[in-house]
DNA sequence: GGAACGATCTGC
DNA sequence: CAGATCGTTCCC
């Protein structure tokens, strides 16, 4: 199977639709590529999401339109990456949380400072964007237009993923809006508050 | 102008 | 379990 981009009818649904639908399919950023194991649910009703208080300079991007990347700078030394869904004035994303290294190891065992471990160069949303060196200035970059892009090579998302509320918010806990492919060892070690439950 | 707080990670 | 470390947001 030919890999082929993620179509966009898919990325302007609603984040809860499709951020399940993302498991299993390729990031790629530049010679690196990871396949997508664990992902979170944002919108703009949602008082955990960035986007809940409106558009400030930091979130336009979540407002913008589906496709892009939003990088966020966070703890003084991390950056989260997403992929923005819906439409237009929303304000939804998709974190991405957890990944399989699948092409660049070295790149990413350099960039990680890990030596022959691929578990720990994408189990977290702040390794991942580490292992592939995403910062701020990927922010509102356009997937599958120049160095990062989000396909689909074949793989089919799990049938039945493991449904959990989200890590590390304080806020909007009753949502159970993160998604992870069962029994991967490439999910991130932050434990949800919530059960960890189909 | 200032304070509080992170959609985290690491090492003890 | 605490510390690192600084951009963003909000309040005065």
């Amino acid at each position: 199977m030919r890999a082929r981009p993620v179509p966009m009818r898919l990325l302007a649904g609603d984040a809860p639709v499709v951020a399940p639908q993302l498991l299993n399919k390729v990031l790629v950023v530049g010679r690196c590529r990871v396949r997508i194991v664990e992902v979170e649910a944002y919108t703009g009703d949602d008082p955990a999401s960035h986007s809940f208080r409106g558009p400030t300079p930091r979130t336009e991007v979540m407002f913008g339109r589906a496709g892009r990347l939003y990088v966020y700078f966070t703890y003084g030394m991390h950056h989260c990456a997403n992929v923005v869904t819906g439409s237009p004035g929303d304000g939804q994303a998709v974190l991405l949380r957890g990944g399989v290294p699948l092409g660049g190891l070295e790149l990413m065992e350099q960039r990680r400072r890990t030596v022959g471990r691929p578990v720990e160069l994408c189990n977290g949303p702040g390794k991942l964007c580490q292992a592939l060196a995403l910062d701020r200035s990927w922010d509102g970059v356009v997937l599958g237009r120049g160095d990062a892009a989000l396909v689909d090579d074949g793989v089919p998302p799990p049938l039945a993923p493991i449904v959990t509320t989200r890590v590390g918010i304080r806020v909007g806990v009753e949502r159970r809006w993160r998604w992870a492919v069962p029994g991967s060892p490439y999910v991130s070690r932050g434990r949800p508050s919530g059960d960890d439950r189909r």
